[in-house]
DNA sequence: CCTTGTCCCGACCGATCGTTCGGTTACTCT
DNA sequence: AGAGTAACCGAACGATCGGTCGGGACAAGG
């Protein structure tokens, strides 16, 4: 039996507000009265669900490192030509940046003025890495061509994938990101141009 | 003759230092202070160059914007096959986004929290809607492929290239962005994979 | 009824925000 | 030398920052 239905905020309802208008405003951007207007509750109330700002920060960023590195565990991620498993890491990137909008974009964009924002742009880097060694291995495994250098590769596959942040936004009908996953691997992988 | 050399600060040479302030810890996460510190003068005397913390950014963006709109009045970007002006466009992005990376990478971060921002995004998004185009027409003319949306593969684009300021970084060897463009319209263009 | 704990509030804290002001230094021009 | 001005400074402005405090409203449990 999970929890009756409660008009009050948790510490989770209270963060999916926050990082909404992290978001629209930035974070630095933000003031607690921001906060306490789109929450609907005073200032001090907040404090009553969390410590402070930085706890709301440094919840969302998590939330999104957390789907992220979930991605590297799967099978299809860790089975296979390296190639392979690329295309579906990429895949489950678009699915999770989708998914996990708001929160994703959030870590994309700190910049790393506290202890929260340096450990969440470490742990980034953590994961750009893993998915730079996939893509060197793709190279290596001779699927990819090596005339474009595999650290660059990764960076411009990670822009346009990361672009998301900045121009996509949930569909009524449920547009889950897939046709959108469809485009980037087509993109990024068989380039725009025809070849005849 | 130009002037000869003073050791004073004028706008310009406050604005370059202001500019890479902001890019490192955010333009709302800067204050004035931040500001008169990495210029090595008084709060008070950068007032005597600007007429404020706005009017920085807004120097900034403009100078931006002006190097992407100037790249649009160029010959090869206004006549040829649509494919080819679209291709120039990506390349000489590229140089202007190197040559000019500390205002285009301020002007790509505004959140639109103040008049300024929001004009800086709405003459962005013009300079997009025009690229945009462009690639529709290569399109219509035939020489990219049609099953990729042409609004989306923009954005990829786009996302591709803005990636940039994320991370390219001056090189004490000339590397003025030639071989990145490159890569960019390789990867863009014919894409990783390699096709037999 | 009274207690207990959750949820919330207005008032306030010291610190910092962007900006202003009056005044001083130092160079230029005559 | 004296006047004018560009460049700069310390001190302070009102506003707002993130966060604290004591207490009120209210439902649940006895």
């Amino acid at each position: 039996m999970t929890t009756a239905k409660r008009d009050t905020y948790t510490p989770e309802s209270l963060l999916a507000v926050a990082v909404q208008v992290f978001n629209e405003r930035g974070y630095d951007g933000t003031s607690m009265e921001h906060l306490s207007k789109a929450a609907g509750i005073s200032k001090s109330s907040i404090y009553h669900h969390v410590a402070g700002k930085e706890e709301l920060l440094r919840r969302a960023v998590s939330r999104a490192l957390d789907g992220l590195f979930a991605i590297l565990d799967e099978e299809q991620a860790r089975e296979g030509r390296a190639v392979d498993r690329l295309e579906h890491v990429t895949r489950r990137m678009v699915g999770v940046l989708t998914s996990e909008l708001p929160y994703v974009t959030l870590l994309l964009r700190v910049r790393g003025n506290t202890e929260t924002e340096r450990w969440a742009m470490d742990r980034r880097r953590d994961f750009d890495h893993r998915v730079a060694d996939l893509l060197k291995a793709a190279i290596a495994e001779g699927d990819l061509r090596e005339d474009v250098e595999a650290r660059l590769a990764t960076r411009l596959l990670f822009g346009m994938i990361n672009s998301l942040v900045e121009w996509f936004r949930p569909d009524a009908r449920g547009a889950d990101g897939a046709e959108i996953a469809d485009a980037v691997v087509q993109l990024a992988f068989r380039g725009l141009r025809i070849e005849d």
